[in-house]
DNA sequence: GTCTATAATAGGATAGAC
DNA sequence: GTCTATCCTATTATAGAC
């Protein structure tokens, strides 16, 4: 009995870059079976429950990685303009300048995304939690904070659709500049 | 041989339905073919190419739509504060408050992405170059008109998408409402 | 834990009658 | 222009050897 070839987190992070390039129904398990190296009835080994628990787990594990290269940071010492930048910073390269798209979305838009909603409240939840915290370290009040965190983290998904619509990855560009001076903006 | 029971624009609206609540690879030809009581070898009558084809024509029928539901409110008398609020009003029924997914999301995340290319670019400038318009009407200059234009396209897709992965209608009622007071704000 | 082989089904698409 | 019937392929999923 061979040992594991990849650990479970490397299937994940090859499942998650797969989901985010087809989408949920456009990633086969043939395409997920190559991009993971596994044949199908090895990710059913890892998976029982198919698709649907791969995704679920993909989830699971991007929900860790949020929390991570969202909020460790924050804790770090700096001004909160700072952070923000970081934050920015990690938030353009994981989308790749807008070129590529956001698993929640993926999920969100799929036919089962009934099956996924709580995990994605709390991904969506996690990402708009850090924000505000950073809002409200500036100074922002509460309700300020809060509304500046959901306008962000719908400019960013906004902009990753009309990039990928318009074939221009200037709309992500220029809404990640457009964060950077307004978030923390005095009311 | 029994006439259409169906106008052509009738089966393209049925068709835009089921596309925006399903997905573009969501969306079987089955479903398509209950949406509009068309067996599919019917369907293939109409749109010989199958399901690219639909979508294509679905996508030619929505930017008719597009013009003449945003442009030909910009040229009715009023103020511009006016045909913005009745535009955020179309824009709002259309999308059903927030319930209801954008064809041109779903087809801008789809696998078949390359073949739509064009007419979603066209689709998206269409949108935007209405609310530039009005945004010159109101006295912005050229470069803020463009930019606003852009960034109300951003958040209303963005505000889609976290509605749907949070089953929070409210991200797109806030969003509106926010983009009511700002569009045409000067700078 | 990984593999080969295969089952079962659903999807897209076509032929041809009326 | 619509239908019934059928084909082919891809997809999900499972059985069982090593």
């Amino acid at each position: 009995m061979p040992a594991a070839i990849l650990s479970k987190e490397e299937v994940l992070d090859r499942l998650l870059s797969t989901f985010r390039d087809k989408g949920y129904e456009g990633a086969s398990l043939s395409e997920l079976s190559a991009a993971t190296g596994l044949v199908k009835s090895s990710l059913y080994h890892y998976f029982p429950g198919g698709k649907e628990e791969m995704a679920e787990e993909v989830l699971a594990h991007l929900d860790r990685q949020l929390a991570a290269d969202l909020f460790e940071p924050l804790r770090s010492k700096g001004t909160p303009a700072r952070k923000l930048d970081a934050m920015l910073d990690t938030i353009d390269d994981f989308y790749k300048g807008g070129r590529k798209a956001c698993l929640l979305e993926r999920l969100a838009a799929s036919v089962d995304r009934e099956r996924f909603r709580r995990p994605l409240r709390r991904a969506f939840a996690t990402w708009m939690a850090s924000v505000e915290t950073l809002c409200l370290e500036a100074g922002l009040p509460k309700t300020v904070a809060r509304a500046r965190a959901e306008d962000l983290v719908v400019r960013i998904e906004g902009a990753l659709i009309v990039c990928a619509g318009t074939d221009d990855c200037g709309v992500f560009r220029r809404t990640i500049a457009d964060l950077r001076e307004t978030v923390l903006a005095p009311e």
